[in-house]
DNA sequence: TCCTCCCGCCAAGCA
DNA sequence: TGCTTGGCGGGAGGA
């Protein structure tokens, strides 16, 4: 029944419609009118009827009946294709994407100034654009209510909508961030990822019931349109749906990316999120199939203002639609905090000059005091719900989440800015002095007048460096000198969340600095709980911690040596846990970030370096790396021989990293190690796995865990056993695959992670690296199953643990 | 086969 | 009571 009715309806339509402008044609031209007494349809009908009926539509029609060449050009096509054609209008009907909503969208947004003055305002009738673009008005509804939600159109009264434009949108975007932070989005979404994968090992488990209580009920999470001042919301059925409303779904989906890092929202986790605050018991397929069909309404208006763009997200259960936020940035507005308390009767500015200390705070205080407008109070039910949830599985500071993104973050940064500047900005006599420098025998003494300003040692740095610095240190276990890279952020964070990470880095503390030329990039931080602790934007401290005598590091790092040499056979975890009763608080640490081996310089001040090395070294001295993030600059494959410059893309859930990036890290030098090694090149593999494990504090740098067993790149390091121990195993497929654990003894937990190199189909195509991470069951006092699977069964290994297996390629389509 | 989303039914609620 | 609004899901087009 249904498909005729649509063939005949949607024909008519054309004939109708289009068939009056049909007169420039060399063949008979059809009558203006239809003649009222052959309505071909109902729907045919129905539109004279209604054209009779209103002098206004009657004007239109006849008004677009003279104008509007390029429509009558495209009808003008149509009425032909319909001559040749004759009666098979189904042919002549656009095609499925002509008639999309995000097509549908941009006429719609074409009628309308993107900022339209504010003393001539824009109405909007909707019977005059559903009969202009020749649209039912259901369609037209699906876009003004997600223009609604960002404030772009207002219901004015019945029929008849104000169109604002895109002046309210920043002001908006910023409103809906903040409720998203609140709103804790960002913590949902990681709770169903975690578990999804939950799931996937205890299907039949009562996850459902636990995730219920985390989101609260349907009544309790309930969230309300989002105000903005002088924007009032005059929905139709504003109290009987308003839950439901697309306006509402439409706010929250634009959260879920603000709130995001990065902004990529899955349309799955998206729907989730909806139905989880909806009705969770009501957790269906077809309710998630609504709520996918109403996210791709959604998502068509929004990718037509451009605000997102489509991309898919690749996983091991597939590939799956996703969306990036693609609009502007939403910067955080400091003055939100204050203004929560003290603004719940704002009164309701209307002019553009409008602060946006007084828009966000009527957004989330609406001065009528409608609580169904802004946040509901269950919300900090739900908040408290999630959080009693984190506290179950984080019982100590060490967030896995936490971990890993600051972890990410740090791997990042480092990777993308300081290393590749450090590396381009060093000659290779410059690499030489720093090894020769770094080496135990010769600790380094700041000497500013023979440091090149671009490399000052530590104890000099002024405190107008920022962020992180390589440090060159040396590594008497591995007779391979590294380059310390550490963010202060990262120090802190780390070091705040995270005291079972201290112990890890110590062997590393001799340090001495290279300042870059780019003081935002290079700063110098020690390795001292105190340093840590504080905030990057405390300069003063920074430096007054920063020209501490190296007496003290240096003592750490002998102290923590004396401590790994101590417990050379133990499990890692026992050692870890002695380590962290034996520290107490007395002197604490944290990961000192990436420890770089510089292959070519062998520990002890002898360090040389090959011609060959050295050339490579120095063909980067002036070779400008940018970061992919503000703008790739792609190096030619003659720079990426000792060092490649990685493209990353940063999440505390995924990585995307440029083909050849990690792989082609200098980070270990196999031919210092191991010498059964037959090359000198790193196993890229086993290169990252030893990156990684040494930033995450699991091995002590200059252990060196075999990424790849099979390859047979057994480390010689009297401690890789112990790293077997503890890290439980470590899985390379093809070369291309790194999963390991570590284990965290503050929380009990397990983290796993998982890089994979994916094989790049071109050259420039982002490969993905995952990063999983799953906990150890039964709580903080249970012992956790370690064991050192050389083919990462973890599953088996840790009995019910959780392993997820998200590998994250994001492509853009 | 699955993704995408058009289409229109029909109920809530407004004028 | 008629009309507007919009939730909802069937099912078709497209990849």
């Amino acid at each position: 029944l249904k498909t005729p009715l649509k063939q005949a309806s949607t024909s008519q339509l054309v004939l109708t419609e289009r068939q009056p402008d049909c007169q420039p044609l060399t063949t008979p031209p059809k009558p203006k009118e239809t003649p009222p007494a052959d309505p071909w349809t109902p729907t045919s009908n129905l539109k004279m009827l209604i054209s009779a009926a209103s002098p206004e539509i009657r004007s239109r029609e006849q008004r677009r009946q003279l104008s509007d060449s390029s429509s009558e050009v495209l009808q003008t096509k149509h009425c032909l294709q319909e001559h040749l054609l004759g009666d098979e209008y189904e042919k002549s009907q656009p095609s499925r994407k002509e008639k999309s909503l995000g097509l549908l969208c941009h006429k719609f947004l074409a009628r309308y100034p993107d900022y339209p003055s504010p003393s001539q305002k824009s109405y909007i009738c909707l019977d005059e654009v559903t009969e202009e673009l020749h649209v039912e008005r259901r369609r037209i509804y699906d876009i003004v209510n997600v223009l609604e939600s960002l404030h772009m159109v207002s219901r004015l009264a019945r029929n008849r909508y104000v169109w604002h434009g895109r002046h309210n949108l920043p002001q908006t975007l910023q409103a809906l961030k903040k409720v998203g932070e609140e709103n804790k989005y960002i913590q949902q979404i990681q709770m169903i990822k975690r578990r999804e994968y939950e799931h996937e090992f205890d299907p039949d488990g009562e996850r459902n019931e636990e995730m219920a209580s985390s989101f609260g009920s349907s009544e309790q999470s309930e969230m309300s349109f989002v105000e903005l001042p002088g924007v009032e919301f005059r929905a139709a059925s504003v109290n009987g749906r308003k839950y439901k409303s697309l306006r509402v779904m439409s706010q929250k989906f634009v959260m879920l990316f603000l709130v995001s890092t990065p902004q990529i929202v899955s349309l799955e986790v998206a729907a989730k999120i909806l139905i989880g605050e909806d009705q969770l018991e009501d957790l269906d397929k077809s309710k998630f199939k609504t709520k996918i069909r109403r996210l791709y309404d959604i998502a068509n208006v929004l990718s037509s203002l451009k605000l997102i763009k489509k991309v898919h997200v690749t996983e091991e259960r597939g590939r799956k639609p996703a969306f990036k936020w693609t609009g502007p940035e939403v910067l955080p507005n400091t003055q939100d905090i204050k203004l929560e308390a003290t603004s719940t009767t704002c009164s309701p500015p209307i002019s553009e000059s409008i602060t946006s200390k007084e828009q966000c705070s009527k957004a989330l205080f609406p001065s009528k005091g409608k609580q169904n407008f802004t946040r509901h109070s269950s919300l900090i039910k739900l908040v408290k719900s999630i959080e009693n949830d984190r506290r179950k599985i984080q019982s100590a500071p060490t967030s896995p989440v936490k971990i890993s993104a600051s972890t990410y973050l740090f791997i990042i940064f480092l990777l993308e800015t300081s290393f590749s500047l450090f590396l381009s900005q060093m000659t290779a006599e410059e690499m030489q002095m720093k090894c020769a420098l770094s080496s135990p025998e010769a600790v380094p003494k700041p000497e500013p007048s023979q440091q090149p300003a671009l490399s000052q040692p530590l104890g000099v740095c002024p405190a107008s460096h920022s962020s992180v610095s390589p440090v060159i240190l040396p590594h008497p276990q591995s007779g391979v000198s590294y380059a310390i890279y550490l963010h202060p952020s990262q120090a802190h964070t780390v070091t705040t969340y995270s005291p079972g990470f201290m112990l890890q880095p110590l062997p590393c503390a001799n340090v001495t600095g290279i300042k870059s030329n780019n003081s935002k990039i290079l700063n110098i931080i020690t390795t001292e709980e105190g340093d840590a602790q504080r905030g990057p934007d405390e300069p003063a401290k920074s430096l007054a911690a920063e020209e501490r005598p190296e007496m003290k590091s240096e003592t750490s790092s002998q102290r923590c040596l004396k401590r790994s040499q101590a417990l050379p056979d133990s499990n890692l975890i026992k050692r870890r846990k002695s380590d962290e009763e034996s520290l107490d608080t007395s002197l604490t640490f944290f990961p000192s970030g990436y420890l770089i081996p510089l292959t070519h310089c062998t520990h002890g001040n002898k360090a040389e370096c090959s011609t060959k090395e050295k050339a490579g070294v120095c063909s980067l001295q002036h070779t400008a790396y940018s970061s992919p993030i503000t703008g790739v600059i792609p190096m030619p494959a003659s720079e990426l021989k000792t060092v490649n410059i990685p493209a990353f893309h940063i999440t505390p859930l995924n990585i995307m990293l440029s083909p050849n990036s990690i792989a082609a890290a200098p980070v270990l030098s196999n031919s210092c190690l191991n010498s059964s090694s037959t090359s000198s090149a790193p196993n890229p593999s086993s290169s990252a796995l030893n990156f990684m494990l040494q930033h995450i504090g699991l091995i002590p740098a200059g252990v060196q865990v075999p990424a790849n067993p099979v390859l047979q790149h057994v480390p010689v390091s009297s401690q890789s056993e112990n790293i077997s121990h503890s890290s439980g195993s470590t899985n390379v497929q093809e070369g291309k695959v790194i999963e390991f654990t570590f284990y965290s003894p503050i929380n009990e937990s397990n983290f796993l992670f998982s890089l994979q190199f994916l094989q790049p189909k071109e050259p420039q195509e982002p490969q993905a690296v995952t990063e999983n991470f799953f906990r150890t069951p039964g709580g903080p006092n249970t012992e956790p199953a370690l064991s050192a699977n050389s083919d990462g069964t973890q599953r088996t290994s840790q009995g019910t643990l959780y392993i997820p297996q998200r590998k994250l390629e994001v492509s853009e389509d």
